[in-house]
DNA sequence: AAGTGGTCTAGACCACCTC
DNA sequence: AGGTGGTCTAGACCACTTG
């Protein structure tokens, strides 16, 4: 029998979490019932489901009403990534940051930019290219949409001055995004832009961003050679 | 006033994230402490509690005791990755699993992999690599550093009868985990294994796993071509 | 020092799902 | 139909942090 002193969840959780990790519950195992489990570790149930919740929540354990809690048998890493706004992220290097517009211009959606979009017909949007610079140098380059009918201010608003990212963030919250992470070939456009040969590889981020199933706006953001996104499980 | 039939923390967390969508709460406001939502909705602190410790996790707003409720002022993207186990991503798909192990041999960690297994000085681990297939064709080939001090079983592992990837899963669960994301030219080595030119861009995800800060493993895993990993925050 | 969020309890009822 | 997890309440105390 374990002593508590002072029950917490997090105490709970990691009490649990160890009988995971030593396998006293393997994988696929039943674990037995919140009740069960208060009692014998001398708390109260509210506190085993604080503690239940974290671990399902970080993909650990399974839990079904009526069919009780279970230890996920394929488990799964399941990682929470932040994306700050650009800006931001050089700022908080200790870097300068600096933006430049390339080009904004109305222009239809090709088929793959509205199917991103939930539409399903093309429609005449906001194109905004821009270059995000750290140090002076070429830090990420974004190629961007944005939905007019969602954002109709955004048609007045003078993207040479403050850059589409923290303008929208700061106007328009999303409820809801769609990221996509692959690497793409950098070929003779990218590589003019940040000043490389055409062979080298490039870590894209797309996002869209809609809010209420409405569209507001998808940018496919090119990273500079070399950049890495980190993510971490744990801790 | 908001008139509340059932009160329930989702409805509560989806109005008080209402009023922070339509500007009610604008970007750095400070909420009213839960006491007065809780009067002014209806319902307990405990629910209001639940609501705001959504609302906090997924980044929305910012709690400190005594400082109160603020809405983010730099607002970020926080989505949740799901990585599953290679096999688990191939047969989820309807696609056709294999297998193939390269080779097997002790090796001395090199700094660069020390480094990200948290080791001040090189060590002799079990190096692996192999590839997975999806209907026949290279999906992701895989580059793995194992800890023998740490999972000193896995050197009797027969890994050409099962991956490293869900022995390790199945027998070594983890309690941290690093990822890294990035992209890599396909040079000569991964362009023969994924039979194509050497200069596609590949999308390359790096773990790196721990139990109690201590090593369990470090894997490169250099996806086919065409790989999008993707993501998703609200919905 | 005091205000605010974080946690805990005991009990109750509800909702979902397997058995 | 019954077992199990999910939610809610009211109240209490604690812990952090700021004014």
């Amino acid at each position: 029998m374990t002593e508590i002193e002072r029950p917490s969840w997090k105490k709970i959780r990691d009490i649990i979490h160890g009988r995971i990790l030593d396998s006293t519950y393997a994988p696929g195992d039943k674990l037995p019932k919140d009740d069960d489990l208060a009692e014998s570790l001398g708390c109260s149930r509210t506190t085993v489901q604080r503690a239940m919740r974290d671990l399902a929540e970080s993909g650990r354990v399974e839990r079904k009403r009526k069919g009780g809690t279970h230890v996920r048998a394929h488990p799964i890493t399941r990682a929470t990534l932040d994306i700050p706004v650009t800006r931001q992220e050089i700022e908080k290097k200790g870097s300068v940051y600096g933006y430049q517009l390339l080009t904004v211009h109305r222009e239809q959606t090709p088929h793959q930019i509205s199917e991103k979009m939930g539409l399903t017909e093309p429609r005449e949007m906001l194109r905004v290219k821009a270059i995000h610079f750290s140090d002076r140098r070429p830090y990420v380059y974004e190629d961007r949409w944005i939905c007019i009918e969602t954002v109709p201010e955004s048609a007045n608003v003078d993207f040479s001055q403050i850059s589409a990212n923290e303008w929208l963030i700061q106007n328009r919250p999303y409820s809801r995004c769609d990221l996509r992470f692959y690497a793409v070939q950098a070929r003779q456009d990218y590589g003019k832009i940040f000043d490389i040969d055409g062979n080298e590889a490039l870590f894209v981020m797309e996002r869209t961003t809609f809010i209420d199933h409405q569209p507001i706006t998808s940018v496919k953001a090119v990273t500079a050679p070399n950049y890495q996104l980190l993510a971490q499980m744990g801790g």
